[in-house]
DNA sequence: TTTTTTTAGTTAAACGGTTAACAACTTTGC
DNA sequence: GCAAAGTTGTTAACCGTTTAACTAAAAAAA
């Protein structure tokens, strides 16, 4: 098979135009140029054309993208056609945040269980779900088909946690936590790193400040 | 003056370095070398020490870099050797979180003041802090020399916090609502868009299995 | 004191992603 | 039915970042 390489940016980029051509299916919008998908989103038309060349001919030439149909590639594309069980670890108030977070309910994922070690938040509720001991992690995770997890705990435990849920077939994992997390080669890891955004602002805000003297 | 055109990838990493230094020196380590900065980080020695060059000669040949210093350097550079001011707008369940998150009150950072417009919410406290109506936002805004602000509310509504940000002096935006942001020139903002992170995730995981058919 | 080892800083090459131009095709207007 | 306008898909040039190799300098060893 042709291992055709696609950039992160594209990937990245992919999301946001899924998410956009929801929002234009939900206005009743029936087809769409890559201008416009451009305009909406902030990059080139040439952009968007190219990035959606990476899998496939979704448009017509004098007409533009049909919105329905492109939407569900997209969704396709992003693995999106399923629904994915994820795990969150950490109950504190980011992991409470992330599991009442609406967001994620909408686009094929679905949040099975929220751990913490805590003993005073195991047995507490979170909506629907109850708050379970990392000692339960093997059998829901087994039991729920998790094969991605949510890291919300603090920097001191985050390797550990990784590290239990890539023994219990966790595949990819999002880590809130500010720390690169080691893990073996086929395991997939994203950080948020919010701090970081954070520091890219003040970094632009001071150096912009510096080149204007 | 020399303009030098920093890549935005190098601000980033120079993030990670500071808070890996700030480690470091937390655990009495004395000089650090750029390879063991990579390890520590997750990227090339030569990375290290061209993302470094773009700001100065900080090591010693044959010696490598003295931790304290560089990390000092580290935070000047990304404008964290003075205090800025944030306002959080959105006080739901995310906005409860990133306000009482310690990672930001260790870098510089000082949550001045939340907002909400829900009158259910206005006057409760979270911490410290009331939870104020947006109304106030221009006042408190000036009082508390407020520069940064950090969007935590629907998607609905973020264009329209984000303007009032931006009428009352607020000159970088960080934006948790997953939709671009439409701003002049001057402002900078970024979004930090946990969904998408996690698309790139399952895209990854769908696709890698695409590939091994 | 000289040589070897270590490591930062610099320069150039390789790589990858973005941009722009163009060819192919569809629709619309005349 | 033909020409003009609109829009995609593709190719190639451009640009920027990363990687790697090299030079310079300091420390350690001989």
């Amino acid at each position: 098979m042709k291992t055709l390489k696609v950039p992160e940016a594209t990937v990245t980029r992919l999301s946001i135009y899924s998410r956009f051509l929801e929002r234009l299916d939900r206005n009743g919008v029936i087809t769409v140029s890559s201008g416009e998908i451009a305009e909406g989103v902030g990059v080139s038309p040439a952009q968007v054309r190219k990035d959606l060349a990476y899998f496939g001919e979704f448009g017509t030439r004098g007409v533009g993208y049909n919105v329905k149909d492109l939407m569900k590639y997209t969704l396709k594309i992003l693995g999106l056609d399923q629904n994915w069980s994820l795990a969150i670890v950490g109950a504190g108030n980011l992991g409470f945040a992330l599991t009442t977070y609406h967001g994620f309910n909408v686009r094929g994922f679905y949040i099975s269980a929220v751990f913490d070690n805590d003993p005073a938040k195991v047995g507490q509720k979170i909506g629907r779900l109850e708050i379970l001991s990392m000692a339960s992690f093997p059998s829901v995770a087994q039991n729920e088909n998790i094969r991605i997890g949510i890291i919300a705990v603090p920097v001191r435990s985050a390797q550990e946690v990784a590290d239990i849920m890539i023994d219990n077939g966790v595949l990819a994992i999002l880590n809130f936590a500010p720390v690169p997390l080691s893990v073996p080669e086929h395991i997939e890891t994203r950080n948020v790193d919010m701090s970081v955004k954070l520091e890219i602002l003040t970094f632009n805000l001071g150096f912009r400040a510096a080149q204007s003297l």
